[in-house]
DNA sequence: AACGGATCCAACCGCCTTCCA
DNA sequence: TTGGAAGGCGGTTGGATCCGT
């Protein structure tokens, strides 16, 4: 036996709404207000259960709903939220403006959806390759695949999946001709030191991420000398042809040129894999939600006009809340929640106040734009506009190289720590 | 013009979460 | 703390429309 329907009744109307139950139903919730839906069919005289009503009325005929053709932004955004959050079509709704997760729905699986695979489909013969060809011939290049990041595991319980967060995943490398699975924090662990210290200046000009940034320097010469000797072990323990993850986490330096030939394709199959990777690094960015102590928060506005979410609004107001305030764990929490749904880089200070007066800079990972030339366009603002911002107040942009945004990992502890402050 | 397959999308269904008494 | 009601969500369906033959 199933379930039995919740809204189950003899009589009840289906299928298409008439005019005339749409007009009933508009002016009822008009003179009564939202909610109540079990009992509003009886008193609007409408043969209908009450979800019906809820639907019809959330999808259709509430106020402002934007109909009719998605633009190349919102088809991008749609693209690059549901690499990250995967068939949560409201959270991917509440991004794009006035627009319903039904239609959001629709509109991958009727459009997107195929032209994605498709796309995905054809990059599988343009893998890109992050690493360079050693001197040392016993160490292969990694090349991630594309089809293989399209393989990201989505399940969070997967035995190999990195747990640190939840959302983080797999990913599958390819090198030579074995395939291996990774965590996304341990792919980028292959970003060596002397690289990170050449690009995070750039990221970091002000004294509240130097500190970062140096701890994140200290993080990866430790990781890259525990690398090291692991790998001169399993070099000297394996023959030539074998290859493994670890001799290629280890490999001193990015190869630019080959990042470069890769990065600057024009083909539009290699545009969907920088997208690809650009959305994974919305999620990695996670990592940054650190600090060292209380939190901050990261986040440039909604964009688009997708409106100041509750976390943004609380935050706008300057009122950041400490952690060991427990009447804040719910704004925390949503700050959370925002980060892990929205890719929004997150960091440090203890109240809002505070990291206006460390000058610091917000970037906001989860909404990275491709440009023409194959960099990716990244929101910043400094802390101090992002907590006095105005509508219509505009942030500036910054270029980054595939290679440069690869250098904005930080080390998972750091997330770690947040949780159990939580 | 008629037919049939493909596509679109509004609406339904049932599970899950949240709310509240 | 608990259980029922209400609401939210994502998968799926089926009728309408489009389009090629």
């Amino acid at each position: 036996m199933g379930r039995t329907p919740c809204c189950y009744q003899k009589g009840l109307r289906k299928g298409a709404w008439t005019a005339e139950e749409d007009q009933r139903l508009l002016s009822y919730v008009k003179q009564h207000g939202e909610g109540g839906w079990r009992s509003l069919p009886h008193k609007a005289g409408l043969l209908r259960c009450g979800k019906s009503c809820r639907l019809r009325w959330a999808n259709y005929l509430r106020p402002g709903i934007r109909r009719g053709e998605f633009s190349p932004e919102e088809e991008e955004t749609i693209i690059r939220l549901h690499a990250n959050l995967g068939n949560r079509w409201s959270t991917i709704a509440r991004h794009l403006y006035r627009r319903t997760d039904n239609e959001v729905k629709n509109y991958w699986n009727t459009r997107l959806k195929r032209r994605v695979e498709a796309e995905v489909s054809k990059s599988k013969d343009h893998p890109i390759i992050l690493s360079k060809t050693s001197n040392n011939d016993d160490i292969n290049p990694i090349i991630i695949n594309s089809s293989s990041l399209v393989s990201c595991d989505e399940d969070s319980t997967s035995a190999n999946s990195d747990t640190f967060s939840g959302v983080t995943k797999d990913c599958t490398i390819t090198s030579s001709t074995t395939t291996t699975s990774h965590g996304v924090t341990e792919l980028l662990s292959t970003t060596s030191a002397d690289v990170l210290n050449q690009g995070v200046p750039n990221l970091a000009t002000t004294n509240a991420s130097s500190t970062i940034s140096q701890r994140c320097h200290k993080n990866n010469n430790a990781l890259e000398t525990k690398l090291l000797s692991e790998s001169s072990h399993v070099n000297k323990s394996t023959n030539s042809t074998s290859s493994t993850s670890t001799n290629c986490i280890c490999d001193d330096h990015l190869d630019h040129d080959q990042v470069s030939r890769s990065a600057n394709s024009t083909s539009s199959a290699s545009r969907v894999l920088l997208n690809k990777i650009a959305s994974k690094l919305a999620l990695i960015n996670l990592e940054k939600i650190i600090g060292s102590g209380g939190i901050g928060v990261g986040g440039v506005g909604g964009g688009g006009g997708g409106g100041y979410s509750s976390l943004e609004s609380s935050l706008a107001s300057n009122s950041t809340p400490s952690v060991n305030d427990n009447s804040s764990t719910d704004v925390v929490e949503d700050l959370l929640e925002e980060v892990v749904e929205t890719g929004f880089s997150a960091v440090c200070g203890t109240s809002g106040e505070e990291l206006c007066q460390q000058g610091l800079e917000i970037f906001d990972f989860g909404d990275l734009t491709l440009e023409a030339n194959n960099n990716f366009l990244v929101e910043k603002t400094t802390a101090a506009n992002y907590y006095n911002a105005k509508e219509g107040d505009d942030n500036t942009t910054t270029s980054y190289s595939l290679d440069q945004l690869l250098l904005t990992s930080f080390p998972k502890d750091c997330f770690e720590d947040l949780i159990g402050h939580l």
